[in-house]
DNA sequence: TTACTATATGAGTATATGTACATATAACTA
DNA sequence: TAGTTATATGTACATATACTCATATAGTAA
């Protein structure tokens, strides 16, 4: 059942704090890695699980691997667009997460921390 | 994070069967154990999970424990109803599910077959 | 080329989860 | 009372999952 694989994926936090970044931007693994204050390697690891199960989609530019949600994950899923957008955004380690992004993206180039 | 929580719950196969089979009636164990041709304590423990989580509600009638959706829940978690309606619906196996309770309550009193 | 940066991945480990089996409890029935 | 039915739960086991550490790969820069 593809909808209980979606829930499986969804039931991690530190999948929820990645949705929550990606919900508005496309970003490199790094500033994930810089928000989550998590390891390389574990953010690696969840942005492939949610890469092998549609969530997410990446593009190579230069040394940087960008994410990004997979549009057409939330076609098929509209729910899920409602949890980006409703249900996350109550949690507020989501909301922290969000704020330490955006310090990171103000120190100029991504990856320079 | 409670929606971590929810979506763990969710996260189930045999899980989101017995929801389907609860999102429009209010069932006893035996009902549930039969239509999805499971084990008693299968189906037990999974409800006794539902149930830790505010999923389900149950109330005792006589020998048989009733078992329905959490009204409380849907009301805050408005997209659970969004997937017990929409999502759920179009699985095949929710489907043969519903048609094997419907032959079961057919067959007059519950629990007797 | 060499060094550095960004990312992915294999190995190992600890923990969580789902299942079946056996058994306990409680209510009904004869 | 004894037997039966409905449900819950403890134990054991197999599998899945998330994490860390170490290492591999690939691109950039000097």
């Amino acid at each position: 059942m593809k909808l209980v694989k979606i829930f499986k994926v969804l039931g991690d936090e530190t999948r929820i704090r990645i949705l929550n970044l990606l919900k508005n931007s496309e970003l490199c693994v790094c500033e994930i890695t810089y928000a989550l204050d998590a390891t390389q390697s574990n953010i690696s690891k969840h942005l492939a699980k949610l890469s092998d199960t549609d969530f997410v989609i990446s593009s190579k530019k230069a040394q940087w691997i960008s994410y990004k949600i997979n549009p057409i994950m939330l076609e098929e899923y509209p729910f899920i667009q409602v949890i980006l957008k409703q249900e996350v955004e109550k949690i507020q380690q989501c909301q922290e997460d969000l704020v330490k992004l955006a310090e990171c993206q103000s120190k100029g180039i991504p990856c320079e921390w």
